[in-house]
DNA sequence: TAGATTGTTAATCGATTAACAATC
DNA sequence: TAGATTGTTAATCGATTAACAATC
């Protein structure tokens, strides 16, 4: 084990000048930085060059000693008394989730749900590219999606050498998707972002995260479940329970 | 606060021979269920009357002790030394999460994204039904999706009055978020699930669920860049790090 | 300097996990 | 009874939060 950290308090910047060793973040942390780089993004289309952690904690939907906890593991880039720098924060958080190089996205499954995938804006406009459809369906190879012509899945190895996929998504039913899995780690992707409602099963090394639509509206049913029974019962409670937004991923 | 619960170790069961009280469940094992649930299906499926915790655990990808403590909350419906039966287990679970009545669901947004929602099997195959679709858009007006004819967002109150709405589905472009869900907390939606990338503002009562698409693909840019930082440090530790599978939404 | 706001501490809370007594 | 497996306990871990000293 090298690179053992020894009791330095500071956050990071052990070795001088050089390149920060890449700060070890808590999950709950990672996931909500991109909502943070959202925030930041649009204070900053509204002229905003510095944000208090009070004013960017309330644009994101969390509370300020969460967002400066979470910045905290960063490192140090706000200024007592002042706030953050919004360029300096963007720049920072752009670094630490990888976003300063475009990464490549290959999508397995043009049915429905990939379809719409292939041409969501919100891809392009956060530093991902789309680079490479497939499906298994003959019918559907050579069809032309959102400016990309649909491979057939067996393409895959050779797609993957020429274009290194940093991010491969599943869109396929849910009885296609651990051959997909398979295929793409075989083609060395090391993260998948999964949509078919099924577990996958992969090496170690890969990250995969899941997310199931079903799923979100099942959580939503206890919760309404729950409302209705407590407004049912003999002096029920009106309805001033918890009502929160809680983000997907955390 | 009436209903308070007196110190009954049992989890529930406290009004003998009634309804049981409506357990109250901790939100990670909330968000749990609906995983189980499907794992149940597929077994059922297989013709599986009888699973252990450990077979159930394996098939919904969590460990069988995370899977015995959430099911221990909804009371005891295991056989010691046999294990759960799964149509008993399976009708529980639907019970708590309250899928044994239909639940309409109203889409607003029938763009790109919410274009193939409508479509998605998987809402229906789980007790789920779309019962409307709402654009602003008048192009869009009138446009029959997967058997539905599009209406005016503005008619979204009409709609409401005579046709109970569980939950309200977001689809719009992140600038019409806000005063869309101010129609629908209007119109009586107590459960909103939110694709537009923003944060909602909505009362104490009301349940709001995010997916945001681009969030997921950031979070594995933070590992892809974290491993490839790792392999390029001087003697860098082989990939062996915790790959670990996500479910969105714990 | 006085006011504002960060970064950190420490307490609290909730979730995970291994182990095992209860019990089929 | 012997073997299997649940339901529960208790220890551990990670995340949240309020408070405040540091400092701009």
């Amino acid at each position: 084990m090298s690179q053992q950290r020894h009791g330095s308090t500071s956050g990071n910047g052990d070795r001088a000048g050089a390149v920060p060793a890449f700060p070890d973040l808590p999950e709950a942390t990672i996931a909500r930085l991109p909502e943070y780089l959202r925030a930041l993004h649009n204070l900053g289309e509204g002229g905003a060059d510095t944000i208090s952690s009070e004013g960017l904690a309330a644009a994101a939907g969390v509370n300020s000693a969460k967002l400066r906890k979470d910045l905290s593991h960063l490192g140090s880039y706000g200024t007592r008394g002042v706030g953050y720098d919004v360029a300096l924060l963007i720049e920072q958080i752009e670094y630490v989730l990888g976003l300063d190089q475009r990464r490549a996205v290959g999508l397995v499954g043009v049915g429905n749900l990939g379809h719409a995938l292939a041409g969501y804006d919100g891809f392009a406009s956060r530093g991902f590219k789309i680079v490479a459809l497939f499906d298994a369906d003959p019918a559907k190879v050579g069809e032309r999606i959102h400016g990309l012509v649909v491979r057939h899945i067996d393409e895959l190895p050779a797609v993957a050498a020429e274009e290194t996929l940093a991010i491969g998504v599943i869109a396929t039913p849910a009885g296609a998707a651990q051959a997909v899995a398979d295929e793409l780690v075989a083609a060395g992707v090391t993260s998948i972002l999964n949509f078919a409602p099924c577990v996958l099963s992969v090496p170690a090394n890969v990250d995969v995260r899941k997310v199931d639509l079903a799923i979100e509206l099942q959580i939503l049913s206890f919760h309404e479940h729950r409302k209705a029974s407590l407004t049912a019962l003999p002096g029920g409670r009106s309805a001033t329970g918890a009502g929160n937004q809680e983000a997907v991923g955390s």
